[in-house]
DNA sequence: GTCTATAATAGGATAGAC
DNA sequence: GTCTATCCTATTATAGAC
């Protein structure tokens, strides 16, 4: 590189968003700031509030391309499983436990309470259309109503964040730690569940 | 109250830790610092650590108290869900979902990596029987071997600690909040699971 | 056994130079 | 568009008074 080094990006606002995410998947929310995250690039304390006006504004828009990425991914992984509506739903639940293992944004990130007055139309759509996907491959099981509907994914997702999270805290390194084994039985529980008559 | 408003405890020990689980509940791990827990008590910052040399070790303590309480609720509620093992188990699933909102110390509290530096024997004590009345209660079920056991469990506290983490962070808050609500949705979910021939 | 006071560190955020 | 410098606040932890 002949240039002197000062300046150091072409895109750092796409290169923050990029940070964040390595920031979160290695050391979670609880570790997440904003200085960590220049420090990370090289740049100042001071950069990244040319691009985002505050802490929150950067979280809202990495939860916008969480959902963005998330949604694609569990769509992907829908789409391999085939045309069985449990097959494809348990398979996003396989698709969120590898999405947060890499990325370290989950639901709670995605949905964070925080964010809801920051406002950005962005998230909000790519939010919305995580959600659509979500109750889509629920709704296509054979739920008895849209009540049913609701439980069968909400317990989907518990099943696969617990996995995640678990997994992501270093609860199971005694044994097996690796993210295919994880999916794999995250997957393999979600197929178990059925919408109850009790589970109401 | 006579006396003078100096010298505020008789076993301010105990009360750190016991406020210890209203900050955890309340705000998380994330925002858990000794300083809140002394201003939460009204005594000075400078407080907690004559009794505990760092912030390692107040959560040392909080991580053996609340492995204690856990299995005690454990074990009392598979004592309330009869003879079947499998009610049993899912039993104690609502059991976590319920100490995990109130108290805030779930198992990623109970067994945070940075507690294993901390000597305390009586933390390891608590945590080691809280395993194994969790293995037993999963080894009483209908499972073909060890390795099937440890994946009943593994598969029964994810679905545990995914709605207890999920409620608890606020993402089911649009419908019904209430604890009840969602510990009988953890235990109808963990009722549901078997080990199943593929989950290996 | 608890207090006041303080040092060291870190993070969020802003002002103004270049 | 990024930098340096700075302010404010919060937290961990220690020293020494009472």
């Amino acid at each position: 590189m002949g240039a002197n080094r000062a300046y150091h990006h072409g895109d750092l606002r796409a290169a923050l968003i990029a940070a964040s995410f390595d920031l979160l998947a290695e050391q979670g929310l609880q570790r997440f700031s904003v200085a960590a995250v220049a420090r990370r690039l090289e740049v100042s304390s001071a950069a990244p509030y040319r691009h985002f006006p505050d802490r929150n504004h950067l979280l809202s828009a990495v939860s916008a391309a969480a959902a963005r990425d998330l949604n694609a991914a569990i769509l992907a992984a829908a789409e391999a499983a085939g045309d069985d509506p449990a097959e494809r739903l348990a398979a996003a639940a396989g698709a969120y436990v590898r999405f947060v293992t890499r990325t370290g944004a989950g639901l709670p990130v995605i949905y964070a309470a925080e964010l809801y007055e920051v406002a950005d139309e962005a998230r909000r759509e790519h939010t919305r259309a995580l959600m659509t996907t979500m109750l889509d491959l629920a709704a296509a099981t054979e739920t008895a109503s849209y009540h049913d509907t609701v439980l069968l994914l909400e317990a989907s997702i518990a099943v696969a964040h617990g996995y995640a999270t678990l997994h992501s805290q270093g609860f199971f390194a005694r044994n097996d730690t690796s993210v295919d084994t994880i999916a794999a039985r995250a997957v393999e529980a979600a197929r178990t569940l059925h919408p109850s008559p009790r589970m109401r």
